[in-house]
RNA sequence: GGACGGGUGGGUGAGUGGCUAAAACCAGCAGACUGUAAAUCUGCCGCUCCUUGCGGGCUACGGAGGUUCGAAUCCUCCCCCGUCCA
């Protein structure tokens, strides 16, 4: 057991909290490829449950086959949630996430289904779960400004100007890390007021819900293994037709899912300028990478009980379902 | 058979006598990350020892010898690869 049984609620805390206790909510956490999707759709069945993506890359519509977006048959008939939720054109943010879950979170607790979100974006899960801080949101205009100062000047230039409005936060930020200085620098000057001071203030978790974190943890060779199979697979569904589409679509190269894995290697391979092979062999090394990440970031996530293998595997999806089912039966006995 | 070109650390590849455990890039590993996060950034990356230091030892540039205070770098022979000529 790797997990700490999550704070049971005292009749003092109900009392001060009249309504509806705490909920279960189940996260699957893991790599890519690692099976989250078919371990998902098996608990929700078992436990009368519906799924909620928690992905960057699936609330873009017609970015399906590259996002390894669950298709209408491995859904299996169980209600799938923040997936297509957006034109390619959309900046898609963590607080947008947060939002739209939170949303559907709360009609699921009318409806006294499960949640069970399938988590490969560990950022978006932590908005969620933990909130973010009283930040704005990105304001395209500044931003453009801010990224002309960067091409006109350096980076090194805005890791100044950030030295000056919000020291702390310059010396945690690279000074070559383009995103967290305009980001760091943006908040600034929307609010007057420095990114550190607002992280500081805290955040707002998500109240009313008792996490049951599941982690998918299979053997590094064996992931690695798969994630190379899965990209042959892609291709074999018709990944080239739906870049295509999207190309004909009018799809701008530059909108955020096209930078997603995958999406631009195959692009360049449609325009010629590299053979399948070579992209096939960038997308799954690109793809490797991602999954390190993953796991790195999941690694820090706390409470998370951790099965050493594939979510579609048997014996680890029997192992989920017995640990869910006694999370769930002691949050029911109190 | 002859003429060239080449064999460098997991890969590509720089390096022509000391500043070289050997550039750079890739792969790999580890880490960071509060509104672009499938993004972005950072560190490590021959082995080993300790008093963890711009520290010591060992091994390393196809192989074996040699020249030299000192060689991946020069010489000799051998092996292998590529291209061309027969």
């Amino acid at each position: 057991m790797s997990t700490a049984p999550h704070p049971i609620p005292t009749p003092a805390d109900d009392s001060r909290k009249p309504g509806p206790g705490p909920v279960p909510l189940v996260a699957i956490v893991g790599p890519t490829a690692s099976g989250k999707t078919s371990l998902g759709v098996r608990l929700a069945r078992k436990f009368g449950g519906e799924v909620l993506a928690c992905d960057s890359t699936q609330v873009y519509r017609g970015f399906d086959i590259g996002t390894a977006k669950p298709t209408l048959e491995e859904r299996g008939g169980i209600p799938h949630h923040l997936i297509d939720l957006v034109d390619p054109a959309f900046a898609f943010t963590a607080g947008e996430y947060r939002v739209r879950a939170v949303a559907v979170l709360e009609d699921l607790r009318r409806r006294a289904r499960l949640p069970i979100l399938t988590v490969g974006t560990g950022l978006y899960l932590r908005a969620l779960l933990e909130g973010l801080a009283d930040a704005p949101a990105r304001s395209e205009e500044l931003r453009a400004r801010l990224e002309s100062c960067a091409d006109a000047h350096s980076l090194q230039y805005l890791h100044r100007v950030l030295q000056r409005l919000d020291r702390e936060a310059a010396l945690r930020i690279g000074s070559r890390d383009r995103p967290k200085l305009i980001r760091a620098i943006e908040v600034c000057l929307l609010t007057g007021r420095s990114l550190s001071e607002i992280h500081q203030a805290g955040r707002t978790p998500l109240e009313g819900y008792h996490p049951i974190k599941i982690g998918l943890q299979p053997p590094r060779a064996a992931l690695y293994d798969r994630i190379g199979q899965r990209v042959h697979t892609m291709i074999r569904r018709g990944w080239l037709n739906e870049v295509n589409g999207l190309i004909r679509g009018g799809v701008e190269q530059n909108t955020k899912p096209f930078n997603f894995i995958g999406y631009s290697e195959l692009r360049a391979h449609l325009e010629g300028t590299v053979t399948l092979a070579a992209a096939t062999k960038a997308i799954s090394q690109a793809t490797r990478r991602y999954a390190k990440r993953q796991i790195t970031w999941f690694r820090k996530e706390p409470l998370v009980h951790w099965l050493p293998g594939f979510g579609d595997d048997p014996a680890i999806a029997a192992a989920a379902e017995q640990f869910v089912a006694g999370k769930l039966q002691a949050g029911a006995s109190t």
